[in-house]
DNA sequence: ATTATCTATAGATCTATAGATAATGC
DNA sequence: ATTATCTATAGATCTATAGATAATGC
């Protein structure tokens, strides 16, 4: 029962992170401020997460979870329907947008824990959409562009548009600007 | 000649600023740093500005100077070939780039003190984009879409490129990958 | 007088380590 | 034994204020 308790504990302390870093950003995070939604003393969540660095590598383990719906990256398996209901779901939870997006903003600095991790992950996220582009749509896609080209394009709207939303949630329909691009990329 | 050497100061500080919130964000970014690379000690850049938020503020002051080449926001004098210049010369820029990449993450989070900035900024920027459109391709884009559909669309481009591309510069093609993004909206 | 800088320093934080104490699991 | 937490604390920082000192401009 010691183990699930731990557990437990672990994702409890995880959620908290989400929060505070959505915030205030990682560097803005404090452990004290972490420890304190879960009733503990910064040293306390110590004996969880040795260091700052560790809760944010198991934040951002466990954000790839959900975020691919447990489908995993690389596989070809994102279908644009199912891409535009995964914007519509983020509409609801801004929360968890904002991490995301604070993160990745921050990760393009110098020496930032999360660097590493977005840089792959978006190499993986450019293949996959790319091998979904390409089986939903083909070789050619509208202005004679491959599957490869419009790759980044796309992954860019998503992230670009979150930016946009969370800063002005009221002037920007995120799902119904994702739901445009879509129609730009499919073939008439 | 002395109100001349005050606002060399100030310049020489607004650049160190801009170089250190691009290698650490501005929550990481200390006003010692800062100091350092004028070689003033951070009492004495508090001089200048007399809060670290005034320091922010200065530096979005004047970007928005180069980044709109100096036409202003809000004017529709965005030209898409003018545009594909711009991300051409920013892709020889990353330190720029960088700045503002790390601070429109940050202005996502709560009670960031450049997110009002980046808010009015992007209202801005997407009438403009939208006028501009119109202007050059008329009342229906590709897809049916309206200059106001595609704008934040437009935008939302160019910041997600710049973050894929400044974490992978030898791997994302910025802009040509902007380029490719025309392509889709140019009316055939 | 005003401007440019500096030293000193208050008052907050922050991460991480050391080591104690209590509870739980064999 | 191991696990979960706590108190104490070291050692860095950080922003901002106070007040001194030197140089510059009238």
């Amino acid at each position: 029962m010691a183990r699930a308790r731990s557990e437990e504990r672990r994702a409890e302390i995880l959620r908290a992170a989400l929060e505070v870093i959505a915030e205030r950003g990682y560097r803005g995070a404090s452990l004290a401020s972490v420890a304190e939604r879960v009733g503990l003393t910064q040293q306390g969540l110590l004996h969880y997460f040795p260091t700052k660095e560790a809760l944010l590598v198991a934040v951002l383990d466990e954000r790839d979870q959900w975020d691919t719906g447990g489908a995993g990256l690389s596989t070809a398996a994102w279908r644009m329907d199912l891409l535009a209901s995964l914007v519509e779901y983020n509409a609801m939870r801004p929360g968890i947008v904002q991490t995301f997006s604070a993160l990745l903003g921050e990760s393009v600095t110098d020496e930032h824990p999360a660097k590493e991790f977005f840089t792959q992950r978006y190499a993986l996220v450019r293949e996959g959409m790319a091998a979904a582009l390409r089986m939903e749509y083909g070789e050619r896609l509208p202005g004679g562009l491959t599957p490869e080209q419009a790759a980044p394009l796309l992954v860019a709207v998503l992230d670009g548009l979150q930016y946009q939303w969370l800063l002005d949630p009221g002037s920007v329909d995120m799902p119904g600007a994702f739901r445009d691009f879509l129609t730009l990329l499919r073939p008439e």
